[in-house]
DNA sequence: TTTCTTAGTGTCAATAAGACACTAAGATAT
DNA sequence: ATATCTTAGTGTCTTATTGACACTAAGAAA
């Protein structure tokens, strides 16, 4: 996008996405920091005239994080009037965040259809910055820094209907490493929601939606006793994942 | 609409509403007869620059219901590049549901966005027809004429966001009059989730969740024993609405 | 007044959820 | 080596929720 072939893009419609990564139990989201302000910016783009929203939204996390098959769920669209900021575009040109003759197309009004992503953290090795941000980082959604316009409304929404999505289906596969403990998923969950929940009936709930395998192997080289690590069942949690867990946490 | 002026609406994006009424056991839905040919429509229409989506869609159903407090929610947003379908433009034209000058704003690659709305259904006196269509009338969810593009897809993602939303919050307060029985809050139920329920557990249910007065009237002039009337609780529909039910059904 | 149909209520059993205490195993300190 | 600390793993009891089911009440029609 060194150049911005406006002939080629959708008018009005932009994507934003909201990346999840999870690391020292901590709940993580993939920003970007503008050129030469602070001020920070979720991952997304524009729409090219012939490519799906979807597409396009992977095709953006692929631009940041080098990897191809990110799950992604769009899970609002934002489309008030006053996500268009005409003194917020003259900013970003004065900042030199943007090149002058890309002002007429930035300050479009522009209807975001938002996307979370869950990733796995330690796949991303890297995140790279594009070419109006200067960094790419995982920032704790306990302590973002400033965020461009609505962004952090989209992200707030992101978080909420991510803690919503726990009550129908399993998370984790996307957000763990292949294997992982019985601890580790349960600090996924507390982090997610934001409380503690019990050990034990933890264990027993996640046991019984049948999508976990134990691997009869431990996680060693830790403090403490060695968990047994499990693996998800794939088909039995896709499964699980399109009927829905029947209630709540 | 009888003249289109292309200049005071947001390129590329489009909204659909799939109007849900609750009529004769039947789960009804608001379609639009297209002139000169048997293909119908979800009504909808397109986002003026200066007007937020939610606004927008709000003003699509108060032209074609004559309602201006309709619930309304967003639910999905659909952006396939087959959306655009020069072939189905052109045919319009051709059999004079358009003219021919709006060719070249309809044949634009859209995006739309899907709202439902609950709508209590004898409160639509005449549902009324836009500019492009002849007709607007009440369908059975179970018995769909022929519907345009990718509608009868809208319409099912629809209906099917419904059915979920009932595992999580109340429903009945815009499809049901001021005043309903037990059963008849029962038969909307069975109706959007296509099933029978038991009338104990669902009466035990609905009653726990606190959101019905009784009025200690009765249904007279009625086949049978008089059911006893209800009213919703709004104040407390509307935090259930907003704190969300525990359970599914 | 009998019959038919729907309204309204109660109970019991099975299941799920919440609260809680113990034993096992590895790491560290003494 | 052994004691101690911390986390892992399991079981049980209580309570709440769900599902299955049978009876009585009231109005309409025969």
């Amino acid at each position: 996008m060194a150049n911005l072939n406006t002939d080629l893009l959708t008018p009005s419609v932009a994507i934003d996405c909201v990346v999840f990564g999870f690391h020292e139990n901590e709940l993580k989201v993939l920003l970007l920091k503008l050129k030469n302000i602070d001020l920070w910016a979720l991952p997304g783009g524009f729409v090219h005239k012939h490519v799906d929203i979807e597409t396009e939204a992977h095709n953006a996390l692929e631009l940041r994080t080098g990897l191809d098959n990110i799950f992604l769920k769009q899970f609002h669209t934002f489309g008030s009037v006053e996500r268009n900021d005409t003194e917020h575009n003259k900013m970003l040109v004065d900042k030199k965040v943007i090149p002058e003759e890309w002002f007429p197309w930035f300050n479009q009004r522009f209807i975001s259809i938002g996307f979370y992503a869950l990733v796995e953290y330690s796949q991303v090795k890297e995140p790279i910055p594009g070419p109006i941000s200067e960094a790419c980082e995982w920032c704790s959604v306990n302590d973002l820094p400033p965020l461009m316009l609505d962004h952090e409304h989209i992200l707030t929404v992101a978080h909420e209907t991510l803690k919503k999505e726990l009550n129908n289906q399993p998370i984790g596969l996307n957000l763990l490493p292949k294997r992982f403990t019985i601890p580790e998923l349960q600090s996924l969950y507390e982090t997610i929601l934001g409380k503690k929940l019990d050990r034990r009936n933890f264990r027993r709930k996640v046991m019984s939606f049948g999508i976990l395998v134990c691997t009869n192997e431990r996680r060693t080289g830790v403090a403490h006793k060695a968990p047994l690590l499990y693996e998800f069942d794939e088909a039995s949690y896709i499964k699980a994942n399109e009927a829905g867990l029947s209630s709540g946490w």
